[in-house]
DNA sequence: GATGAATGAGCCTTCATTCAT
DNA sequence: CATGAATGAAGGCTCATTCAT
C-alpha cells in the first residue's frame, strides 16, 4: 500500500484540478485586442455585481451595461446572450480558483494540509469577492435551470476534489481506508458552503475567514477519526 | 444540574418550535368553503410543482394555473401576486413540518435523539416532497431577494431550532458544556443541507433517506466529541 | 302681440319641458317590489357617487357594490351592464329637475322669470347634489361616447330648453324680437355650466348659489339689452 | 398714460402669459436627435387622434402606436406611461397657444382688442385642431382625476389669462373699475367654451369661427356695460 | 468596433360578466 | 332573489435582442 501511496495514478485530486484549472486557458491574447480584453474583464466584473443584487432570471441587460459604462448592444459583441453572458463568469472564476489552489497545493506535503487549504480558500474567495460568492452559492450553484454543460462541469469539480482529496487521503494512509469519503466530503462541503451561504446573507459571523478556521480544525478531526 | 435538567428555562427547542409551528394555525375553517379550501390547496400544490420546475422567478402564472386546472384569474381569487402565492407554500410547509416536528419529538427523552429526529425527519420530508424540496432548498432558501418577513422568519427557524437542540444537549449536559453551538450546528445543517441539495440536482445518492442514517450516526459522534 | 302671448302655441318652452320631465314616467310601481325599489335607489345613488369620484370608464363594479352594500351580481339583477347603469342615472335625474322646473315654472308670469329660474335652479340643483352634477356636467355631458340616445336627448334637453325660453321671451314681447336666441342661450348656459364646473373642480366660488345670482343678473341685462 | 398705462405693474395679463407660454421652452434641441423629435412629434399627434377618438381612460396604447405608425414599446421609449404620455399633450399644446397669443397680442394697444384676439383665437385653434380640442374641452378640462400639476397649471392659466385681461383692461379705465373681474371671466370663458364644446359635439354651428365673431361682439359689449 | 434606436414576444394583472346554488 | 365563485378577454408594460449607421 504505501508503494501505492507514491504512485501518479492516485493522485487523482492533482488530475482533477490540473484539469479544472486549464478550463480558463481557451486561447492566446492578441495584443491589439487588449483593451477589447479590458472592456470585457470590466463588463464580466460588472455583470457579476448585477447578477449578485438581482438574481440572474430578473437582472436586466440594461443594468449590466450601465454598471459597466458601455452599451447595452456591445454587450452582446462580446456574449450572444445574457445566459452566455452570465455563465461566463462561473466558468472563469472557478477555473481561476482552482488554478490558484493547484499553485499552492502542490508544494504542501499532506492531503491533509491540501484539504484544509481547499477548505479554507473557498471562504477566503468568498470574503474577498462577495459578490461572485453570492453569485456562485446564492445563484448558480442552487439553479436547477443551467444545463449548460462547462457551468455544471466546473460547478461539480468542486465536489469532486474534495472526494478526491479524501481518498488520496486515505490511500496514503493519513487516515483510515475505511472512511466514506463521499459521505465526509458531504460534510466537509456543506459546512463550508453553508457558512458561507449563513453570512452572504445574514453578514454573520461577522468574521467569515476567521470562524473558518476552528470550524476547519473540527471537520479535520472529524476525517482523523473517520471510520466506515 | 440534573434538577436543573427539567427546569422550563432550558428547553429552548420547545419553545421556539411551538411558535413556528403555530404560524400556520392563522384562522379556523369556513366548514362552508371546503371546496374552496381544496381548491386552494390543489393550486399551493400545483404551484409549488410549476415553481420547483421553472424557478419562482420564471414561472408563468398561466403555467401554474393550467396545472393546477383553474382560470388564471382565479389565482387572483387567493393571492394578490404571484409573490404572494409563492411565498404562502414555505410559511405554511415550514409550518407543517415544525409540528410534526414537535409532535414526534415531545415524548422523546434525549436532546441527541431529537437532534437525530430533526435532521432525519427533514431529509425524510425532503425525499416524501422533493417539488417542495427543490422549492424550498434551491429558490427560497438561497434568495437574497426575499424580503418578506414570515417567510424569512419561517426559513431561520430551521437553523434556530438546531441551535437551540444543540445547546439544550449542553445544558442537560450530554455533551459538553463547552461546544460551540453555533459551528456545530451549521455543521450539521450544512451536512444535511448539502445531501439534500445534491439529491435534488443529480439524484445521488439514489437512496437519500438510507444515505442519511449513516451520516447523521457521524455526525453525532461528532457533537459527543465535541470540545470548545 | 299681447293676444298671441297667451296662445298655447307659443308656449314652446311648456311642449320641451313636459316632455322632457316626462322621460321618468316610465312605468307604475309594484307595491310588492318596493323594498326591490329602494335597493335600486340605493344603487343608483351609490353608482353615482362611485361615477362622479372615479369617471365612468374607470369606475369598477365592485366599487359600486361595496358602496351600495349589495353583491356584484346583484348589479346585473337591475342593469343588463355598467354603462345602462351610468346611463339610467342622467336619465332620471334629468326627469325630475325637469320636472321640478315644470312644477315651479308654470306659475310663473314671465319668460324672464322662468329664465332666471331655469338658471339658478341648475346652480342649486348642482350645489345640493354635488356628487350627481360631478357626474353630469365632468363626465356624461362631455362624453363623446354616449350614444344611448335617450341620455343624449335627455341633455340636449337642457339647451333646448333654454333656446325656447329665449324665443318665448322674444315672441312674448319681453326683449327683442331680433335676438339672436341660439346664440343668448349659448351665453346663458355657458356662463352657468362653466361657473359649476369651476366649483366642481376648485370649489371656487366657496358659494356657489350665492355667487350665481349676480352672475345671472348680468346675463339678463345681457339679454333685455339684445339686439341682432 | 400714459407712461403709467405701459408700468409692467399693471400689465398682468403680459406675465402671465409669459410664464404660461415659457412652459414648452424646456431644452434647446439636439440636432443629432432631429428624427427622433420628428418621430415623437407624429406620436403626439398620434395620440391626440386617438384620445379625442376614444378618451383618454379607453384609448388603447395599442391603437396609439399603429396609428403613428410605429411599435408599442417604442412610445415607451418616449414616455414613461400613458398618462405621461397623455398629459404631455396639454401642456405643449397650451404653451404653444399661449406663445402665439403673446407674439400676436403684445402689438394691441387695447385690453379690449386682447380680450377679443383671445376668445377668438380659442375657437379659431380649436376649429383648426378638432383633435386637439376634443382633448381639451371634453378630457382634459372636465377630468377630476388628473393631478399631475403642470397639466393643471396650463390650463388653469387659460382662465388667469382672461381674469387679467379684464383687470387690465379696468386698471386703464377701458371699462369701469367696479367691474366684476372673476365673474365677466366667467361668463367670457363659459360662452366661448360652450360653443366650442357644442360644435365639437354636433357641429353646430356649421361654421365655429364665423359664429364667434358675433357672439364675441355681444359679450364685449357685456364688458362695456358692466357695472359692479 | 460601438451604439442608438426600434421592436416583438410575452407576462402579470384587472375586471365586467356569467351562472350554479 | 341573492350571491359567491369563476373566468375570458384584454391591456399596459417590460426587456432581451437586432440592426443600420
Amino acid at each position: 500500500m504505501l508503494e501505492k501511496a507514491t504512485t501518479p495514478g492516485r493522485e487523482r485530486w492533482r488530475e482533477i484540478v490540473e484539469r479544472a484549472a486549464a478550463g480558463y486557458l481557451d486561447g492566446g491574447r492578441d495584443p491589439k485586442q487588449d483593451r477589447s480584453r479590458r472592456r470585457q474583464l470590466d463588463l464580466l466584473e460588472a455583470a457579476t455585481r448585477v447578477f449578485a443584487r438581482d438574481g440572474i432570471a430578473k437582472a436586466k441587460m440594461a443594468d449590466i451595461a450601465a454598471e459597466a459604462g458601455i452599451s447595452v448592444s456591445s454587450i452582446y459583441d462580446y456574449y450572444p446572450s445574457k445566459e452566455d453572458l452570465a455563465y461566463e463568469i462561473p466558468i472563469r472564476r472557478l477555473a481561476q480558483f482552482y488554478g490558484e489552489f493547484l499553485a499552492q497545493g502542490e508544494p504542501l506535503r499532506t492531503m491533509r494540509q491540501r484539504l484544509r487549504l481547499f477548505l479554507e480558500m473557498a471562504t477566503e474567495y468568498a470574503a474577498r469577492n462577495p459578490d461572485w460568492a453570492r453569485l456562485l452559492y446564492l445563484e448558480i450553484w442552487p439553479s436547477v435551470l443551467i444545463e449548460e454543460a462547462r457551468v455544471r462541469r466546473a460547478v461539480d469539480d468542486f465536489g469532486r476534489i474534495v472526494v478526491a482529496l479524501v481518498r488520496d487521503g486515505a490511500e496514503r494512509g493519513e487516515w483510515s481506508a475505511d472512511i466514506n469519503a463521499y459521505q465526509t466530503a458531504t460534510i466537509l462541503m456543506g459546512s463550508i458552503t453553508h457558512m458561507i451561504i449563513t453570512w452572504l446573507l445574514y453578514r454573520r459571523p461577522e468574521d467569515l475567514v476567521a470562524a473558518t478556521q476552528p470550524m476547519v480544525d473540527q471537520l479535520l478531526r472529524l476525517v482523523d477519526a473517520a471510520g466506515p
